[in-house]
DNA sequence: CGAATATGTTTTAAGCCTAAAATGATATTT
DNA sequence: AAATATCATTTTAGGCTTAAAACATATTCG
């Protein structure tokens, strides 16, 4: 333990410079390949990733979910599921109703055609990805799920500390 | 090798879901962590996390750079840099003149305050960064850098295919 | 030289995104 | 029952982001 003159436990800065290159890679990484499927969505499809991500949580579930939990699923603020919902009505996409129980509640589901037109560039999304990380062996992939999975559980940890 | 009744070879729909499952978890990660950044960032300095991107870069070189180079670097569109230079400029953080030997190109740099504040929101940020993937080892570190990069090198591959 | 082409930047139009305030509905307390 | 709190969503104001078109300057080549 390191202590300065008057005995109180002092701070030296310590390396972490590693982890902020861990940091770079992992961005750097994420953003070439959601822009690498955001041109595709847009080439093929002329689709937005947001929408693509928000049919795809719909996509889940039979008989559609609140905006509430769409934003939490998503990661993304309430008012940004609005006008995302919004768009995804008029287009033709979605199904928007008030809750019969609760009148604050919207409750939103794939139309039919959604639905039809998700499952399409869903199955040609998932053989994007497949080629994208193609040079990884399965054990690859096992191993940076597992390590993926801990430095999520490390950050969440991370951010509850901070909010207490 | 399957072959179909014209003797031609017919892609057999193949199982690529834990690719999916883990290009999924790659991007939860990094929206968590990036998430975090940005709420700090705003909270202590009251600064966005592109502003606080290109700041980065240009603290990487004495003599500033010119946009394109910003923009590369970023991995972001030129609009896109333009329009947050000019924020910081107004702000006092960033200097922009025209080059001398090229009127078309703008080399922008940090100012001495620009670069203090940057050096003092960095070092912090470091510790962070630190923080949230303090549940890695050393090991997992460097077993992370190494298979990231193998991802990104077949993301880049992959990219480089389809643009042919 | 001068026209064609290439390069660097800005503008435009549209969409995405957030935090915070506002709105409207339900639940709880007094 | 009225006041208060909580909850779900929308609105607002501002910033980020992109692709494509427009603009300005440099370079190349006939």
């Amino acid at each position: 333990m390191i202590l300065d003159s008057e005995t109180k436990a002092v701070e030296l800065p310590e390396d972490h410079g590693n982890e902020l290159r861990l940091w770079l890679r992992l961005l750097t990484c994420t953003t070439l390949i959601e822009g690498e499927v955001r041109s595709r969505l847009r080439e093929r499809f002329d689709v937005t990733l947001p929408r693509f991500d928000l049919m795809a949580q719909l996509d889940k579930v039979p008989d559609g979910m609140t905006l509430s939990d769409v934003s939490k699923r998503m990661m993304v603020s309430n008012g940004n599921v609005t006008g995302l919902v919004e768009r995804l009505v008029v287009s033709g996409h979605l199904d928007r109703r008030t809750s019969d129980t609760d009148r604050r509640v919207q409750v939103i589901r794939l139309t039919k055609t959604g639905r039809a037109e998700f499952r399409k560039m869903a199955a040609e999304h998932e053989t994007w990805i497949a080629d994208i990380f193609s040079d990884l062996t399965p054990k690859d992939v096992r191993e940076l799920m597992r390590l993926l999975a801990k430095t999520k559980g490390s950050a969440q940890k991370s951010a509850q500390k901070r909010n207490l």
